[in-house]
DNA sequence: ACAAAGATCCGT
DNA sequence: CGGATCTTTGTA
């Protein structure tokens, strides 16, 4: 069991979304309590050419953490709602996240951002964390690759299979 | 200052 | 298929 580096995420996306399966998620909750998920469904957002990446719209307060060395944590909140929770990747100035869309038992981002109580206050929270991390128990599973979800608006980019998800078996 | 849309989910 | 619910962003 190894707790994954801050350097691990400094990998491209396109690598770090599949590789990310099978790893686990870990959060440590106020009242001490550990719970471990294992992760099972990923996307990647990368660049400003992409127009499904909140970075399409450049450097913003709320994109800024893209635009940082992967390691940290970028949520945001959605349809006002539901905290998604996403990776930032790859190098400085290179904006680039994986959404977690998925965890063993736990199907959908919105699901996942509420089974471990986010907010606005992981933003920009850098793993390892002593609240949040994630585990390799050197699980490769197969996996499949879709287009990515609910960014129909993102033209040329929409059909991109940059959705990861572990296949059954 | 205001309006519109959004990487979703749930109930009808 | 529509409503919930509120932040972010663009436009004036």
């Amino acid at each position: 069991m190894l707790i994954l580096s801050t350097e691990f995420f400094q990998q491209d996306v396109l690598q770090l979304a599949p590789a990310l399966l099978g790893k686990i998620l870990v959060r440590k909750f106020d009242d001490g309590t550990i719970e471990r998920f294992r992760i099972t469904e990923t996307e990647a957002y990368r660049g400003e050419e992409d127009k499904a990446c909140h970075a399409a719209k450049g450097r913003t307060q709320r994109t800024e953490v893209m635009y940082h060395q992967g390691g940290k944590i970028y949520v945001y909140l959605i349809y006002g709602m539901y905290w998604m929770l996403n990776i930032v990747s790859g190098k400085e100035n290179e904006p680039q996240a994986v959404l977690i869309r998925g965890v063993e038992k736990i199907s959908g981002p919105g699901r996942v951002g509420k089974k471990l109580i986010l907010d606005k206050s992981f933003y920009g929270e850098t793993l390892p964390s002593s609240r949040i991390w994630i585990e390799d128990d050197n699980t490769t599973p197969e996996y499949i690759t879709t287009p990515r979800i609910g960014i129909d608006y993102a033209e040329e980019w929409k059909d991109l299979e940059w959705r990861f998800v572990v296949s059954k078996r």
